[in-house]
DNA sequence: GGCTGTCTTGACAGCGCTGTCACAGGGTCG
DNA sequence: CGACCCTGTGACAGCGCTGTCAAGACAGCC
């Protein structure tokens, strides 16, 4: 259980400790031979810096802090991942952090994280990340940050972010549903605290006008990021005097929803009505059918994320970037049912 | 961003350092009156100790482990939030670890985790808890340990251990099938890399022999813990020239593609086919009909196992404990259809 | 030759905390 | 009344690493 230190591995290699450090994190100031005679020594002993005195020595922990508040397991997985394999690649360490998002003293909060453990910085994900204040309060304190936030690339945004464009992939959505012949199609809103949830509902009527449909209020329909939101909202779709012939829910989870609430009411998936859902979650797959949705891979999007972190706190001057999610078409979605040939409901 | 140390806290109060040490860790050897002075100068300070100092510092870093190796999402962030939970409530740190519990060197990759954060101990989830020459092998570099197994109680046990009783619960599931008056029962199993799945298998065996039923070759079917083993086992299952009227999956997933396999072959749940799953997971409650399974609340065992290990590490003596997953009955199973009025497949 | 600048290297002082040990003060016991 | 123990407290030495600064070696220059 005992492991070497620095101090053994100088000896062994017949340096001073310092240039040991100075191996181990990359400086460039060794000569050749010097460095090579340490990294035999390194390896001879199976010498692994002990982060905590790192951490506790240097200005900050070489470890950086996941921040999301988010009820999909998928998601908060895929997130886990990508934030892991960038964390791995560059030898940086790793601290997950749930929050609450509307909570008060959020950012005392963060900061107390930050500090007990000397972080070296924070990936906020949404919606965290879109909490105008709480960023305010975290740049005060100097805490580094990169946040994830939805929306189309904005030239005049002040804190560095990676950008994911919502309102893009939903009116891929809603077209695909406009190409098919559906004219009349229900959206299932998510959680308001979500900006990307208004990004997408803009998405859809971006679309929709520029096919030009009218917006309609009734087919609207508000609720969370949940299956029972799906479940309820998609009923209500289904009692108006003239559903829709496709619902479109703002994530998989609330599709889902919406096709048990299909299947439930004795509607057949697509050809009594067409679902579809957004994130590409395992759920789109591996429902019936599976469900049309907007590939958003959450795992290379917080990858990118925390490399740019960790580049930035490495005093390098990064860019922001973009990404857009793709339209997966899945059986969930067909043409509606010709008009003369529609079953009747309930 | 700057925070009060210890000394800070100590000049304060008017005591050594090492008295508000005592203090911050409920060390009882303080006076009252002393204790309350410190916590005092504590409160004024906003003071918060540093983890990573106390860690380097101290024998461990009060911090322990969570090992898993899992495929379904929301049984890992139930079991992260399991761990969390124990450790916020006895201030202890938490480490996620995800590995691969068949990769050669797993006990090594283990303790260098260990070494290099000086964590106080891991817990071990299935299946790299049921690793045994893994568990050798870390128990020998003196690693403390609590691992969750599935099993029913074992005085002989040398380990510190949860157990899982899913043989029970698996008994209770295809009893009820059998209740219903169902005698041909599919079961789908679930990855051989887990002890589970064998204890799932023996409950089906064991309820199916008690009602004097034989268990048939043809009925079980091998697979992993995925969708789509359970989609098609599930056909494989529906295309035999006796199908079983109800099927059990080793899991919520791969019930879930049962459910698709028989929705995609035509077949009406639980009508047609029942059809009941394991872990009840968000899947069994969102998908049409919601599954019949067994309730395992991972958070709830990894919430207990942590906090066998913290009491552990702290010098306790602790017993272990067992869990027995219960019955949830949904809307998936039914009784069969009359053998008269059967329809047709296909 | 002396001066400056660059490249490598090492000595040393902490980072903030805890383990160990020592010690003062007061009670108990034979 | 001395030996002994218990309680409460503090001094001090690290834990393993990095930041700072200084110094040696050597090259290039006037």
């Amino acid at each position: 259980m005992e492991s070497a230190t620095l101090a053994d591995v100088a000896t062994r290699a017949g340096v001073s400790a310092k240039t040991v450090s100075r191996v181990v994190n990359g400086e460039r100031s060794v000569r050749q031979e010097t460095r090579q005679r340490v990294l035999r020594a390194i390896e001879q002993l199976d010498y692994r810096p002990n982060l905590l005195a790192r951490g506790l020595s240097g200005a900050h922990a070489y470890t950086v802090g996941l921040v999301y508040d988010n009820p999909n397991a998928y998601y908060i997985i895929a997130m886990q991942q990508g934030a892991l394999a960038a964390c791995d690649d560059l030898n940086f360490g790793l601290q997950f952090r749930p929050c609450d998002s509307t909570a008060p003293g959020l950012a005392e909060g963060l900061r107390d994280f930050v500090q007990r453990s000397r972080l070296s910085g924070l990936v906020l994900t949404t919606p965290v990340s879109e909490r105008t204040a709480t960023l305010e309060r975290l740049a005060a304190y100097g805490i580094p940050f990169v946040r994830i936030v939805s929306a189309a690339r904005d030239p005049h945004e002040k804190f560095p972010c990676v950008y994911v464009d919502d309102r893009d992939a939903a009116y891929a959505i809603t077209a695909h549903l406009l190409h098919l012949g559906h004219v009349r199609i229900g959206f299932l809103r998510g959680g308001k605290h979500h900006h990307a949830s208004a990004e997408r509902l803009k998405g859809y009527k971006d679309a929709l006008r520029d096919y030009g449909v009218t917006p309609s209020r009734e087919l609207m329909v508000e609720g969370d990021y949940v299956f029972d939101d799906g479940f309820r909202g998609a009923r209500r779709l289904f009692d108006l005097a003239e559903p829709p012939t496709a619902i479109f829910g703002c994530n998989d989870e609330i599709a889902a929803g919406a096709l048990a609430a299909a299947q439930s009411a004795g509607l057949s998936v697509p050809y009594d009505v067409s679902i579809a859902g957004f994130e590409d979650s395992p759920f789109s797959r591996h429902s019936w059918p599976p469900l049309t949705t907007a590939r958003q891979r959450a795992d290379i999007i917080v990858e990118r994320a925390t490399r740019m972190l960790i580049a930035r706190i490495r005093g390098e001057t990064v860019d922001n970037e973009g990404f857009n999610p793709e339209l997966v078409v899945r059986g969930s979605t067909a043409p509606p049912r010709p008009k003369s040939r529609q079953r009747k409901r309930r």
